[in-house]
RNA sequence: GCGGGUGUAGCUUAGUGGUAAAGCACCAGCCUUCCAAGCUGGCUAUGUGGGUUCGAUUCCCAUCACCCGCUCCA
């Protein structure tokens, strides 16, 4: 492919590469399917990203002051939970029955459907016998199966009542054999595969036994370490409603199709905040997250034009959630006018916590209820504690309602990179413009946040640029560098992402002012040292 | 998971059933007073595993990874 057809995220994926912001992991084996690692610029580039968020959401969140459109001055505090839980945890939040599925595929029409929700019945026609399936409303089911019968064995409709049944509709499960069933979309019987497993949350064993009891799961998200332990936090830290707890870490998930680089990984980064807050002003507090969380991606250099807050319609939603709104970013690899997702927003009501106390609610339920199995017991049962909140000015008791913003740190990450991709035009040494490649990142993001040069190595140029960065190194990661001419070095910084250049030269020995070279303009500025270290602190700042 | 495509150096590409080529990048040195200069030298590759063959990077099979489409996206 030449480099003219190389698609933009092409250039993208080979720049991280080629300049260490990010690895196929094992690449020397062959490579590991979704998984990605962060070389030396990656790993900076993701610390600052969770770092401006750590810092705004917890460290910098100023707890006695009202923030602009908030309902009232809250607080916000950490948590670093376990990636290994109870079982228990995974059931209760309904990870479990939801990411356990037994699935079947359709060789026929390439469909795949859950083992349980195919239901089907057996019809005869003259000597041959097929479990017909159909997915369905209940109250169509006889008639589609009628068609699909039909269908099966080659009647016309007029020869429909040759079909005769052999028992009552039941569950695919209830089969054994293959071969006879005809699928829900096949054109003929026996294309359906058998029952695998589809487990979507990565199984483990605690302890050295191999067996069901030592069954344990990676977190598929960090949100429910949160909520397990909001008791433990009450309790212990004097937090009041309405507070927010913070968390970041990994998250594990076997997604079927990982895909478009970092956006869809098996292993990512979650960055999530549990908001709590009174029943009744969670819609306040919901619409204040929302854009708030909108804001910082804006703030930290993503464009209004490539940025879209997508609330979810009802049918979308969970009926249990009152708003779920998603940030999306149009990334690169993505077709014109689609958008991918960076963080969602979502009101959960009570519904986490209360099934953490009461059993695993059944979400299609208005009130919500435990879910129970045919003897009336919880299908998971809760922990049986008691998880509401006693408002310690009302006296009021209440099981708070949660507002969820949950950001993907590796996600946020690419859109970053994504964003700061930019190529434009540069003048060489002889004047003629010549192709550029820089990475515009906010310089609060940037891996690298200054480059000190001596013009030349000699003339005591290396030795003064050495103390310069010696003393900048105190505040700042910056990187010394006296290889080849400058120009060449500035633009291995841009490529880098570094927002500033600092060049000695003969003038810096005599009056000790340096030259600050700026990424996106390349203008030059004559200042002293002190100067520019002002000029990038408070770039850095957001 | 299905279908299609791709896989040669750090990157972008060339080429061949018989010693694998180049540009850029990178490293060392020289030179160099502000945007990829020049000179000299150097490092580095046929994704992995099988098969066919005297000999495979090339042909075949499998596998892995990536890309596109479908599916999925809880």
């Amino acid at each position: 492919m030449g480099n003219e057809e190389q698609s933009v995220m092409q250039k993208i994926v080979s720049l991280c590469k080629r300049r260490g912001f990010l690895f196929q992991s094992s690449e020397i084996y062959g490579g590991m399917n979704g998984c990605w690692d962060y070389g030396p610029l990656g790993v900076e580039l993701k610390r600052n990203v969770k770092e401006a968020w750590w810092s705004e959401m917890v460290t910098h969140h100023d707890d006695i002051s009202i923030p602009q459109g908030a309902a009232s001055a809250f607080e916000m505090t950490g948590l670093d939970c376990s990636i290994l839980m109870h079982p228990q945890v995974w059931k209760c939040s309904g990870h479990y029955d939801l990411f356990h599925d037994m699935m079947i595929d359709c060789k026929d029409s390439k469909r795949r459907y859950r083992h349980d929700q195919v239901r089907g019945r057996w019809a005869l026609l003259d000597d041959k016998r097929v479990f017909v399936t159909a997915i369905c409303e209940p109250e169509e089911e006889q008639e589609v199966l009628l068609a699909r019968a039909q269908k099966c064995f080659g009647l016309r409709a007029k020869d429909r009542s040759r079909i005769r049944w052999d028992g009552d509709v039941v569950s695919l499960e209830t089969v054994d054999d293959f071969e006879f069933v005809f699928g829900p979309d096949a054109k003929e019987a026996g294309s359906l595969t058998e029952p695998r497993e589809f487990n979507l949350m990565f199984k483990t064993h605690m302890g050295a036994l191999f067996d069901e009891n030592s069954i344990a799961y990676l977190r598929p998200e960090t949100a429910q370490g949160i909520f397990v332990n909001f008791k433990n936090v009450v309790d212990s830290s004097r937090v009041r409603i309405p507070f927010g707890i913070a968390q970041v870490g990994k998250s594990f998930r076997n997604e079927i199709t990982p895909r478009n680089f970092t956006f869809r990984v098996r292993e990512f980064e979650q960055m999530e905040v549990e908001f709590f807050c009174h029943p009744d002003s969670s819609q306040e507090w919901y619409r204040y997250w929302r854009d708030r969380r909108m804001e910082w991606y804006k703030k930290l250099g993503l464009s209004e034009s490539r940025l879209i807050l997508r609330e979810h319609d009802s049918a979308e939603l969970s009926h249990y959630s009152t708003g779920t709104a998603d940030i999306e970013y149009a990334f690169p690899f993505l077709p014109e006018g689609e958008y991918g997702e960076l963080e969602g927003i979502a009101h959960r009501g009570d519904f986490d916590l209360r099934s953490h106390m009461e059993g695993k609610l059944n979400p299609a339920t208005d009130p919500l209820e435990v879910e129970v199995d045919e003897r009336g017991k919880p299908v998971h049962r809760g922990s049986g504690k008691d998880l509401s909140y006693r408002d310690p000015v009302t006296n009021e008791k209440y099981i708070p309602h949660v507002i969820e913003p949950s950001a993907g740190a590796d996600r946020a990450t690419l859109a970053f990179l994504c964003e700061a991709y930019t190529e434009d035009m540069a003048p060489d040494e002889k004047g003629q413009l010549q192709g550029r490649v820089v990475l515009k990142f906010h310089p609060r993001l940037a891996p690298i946040k200054a480059a000190i040069f001596p013009l030349v190595k000699k003339d005591g140029m290396p030795e003064a640029a050495q103390d310069i960065y010696r003393d900048l190194k105190k505040e700042f990661p910056v990187f010394y560098d006296n290889k080849g001419a400058v120009g060449r070095r500035y633009r291995r910084m841009d490529e880098a992402g570094t927002p500033f250049c600092l060049t000695i030269d003969g003038q810096t020995l005599e009056d000790g002012t340096v030259t600050l070279r700026d990424r996106d303009s390349m203008d030059q500025t004559r200042l002293s040292v002190e100067e520019a270290k002002q000029v990038i602190r408070e770039a850095i700042r957001c």
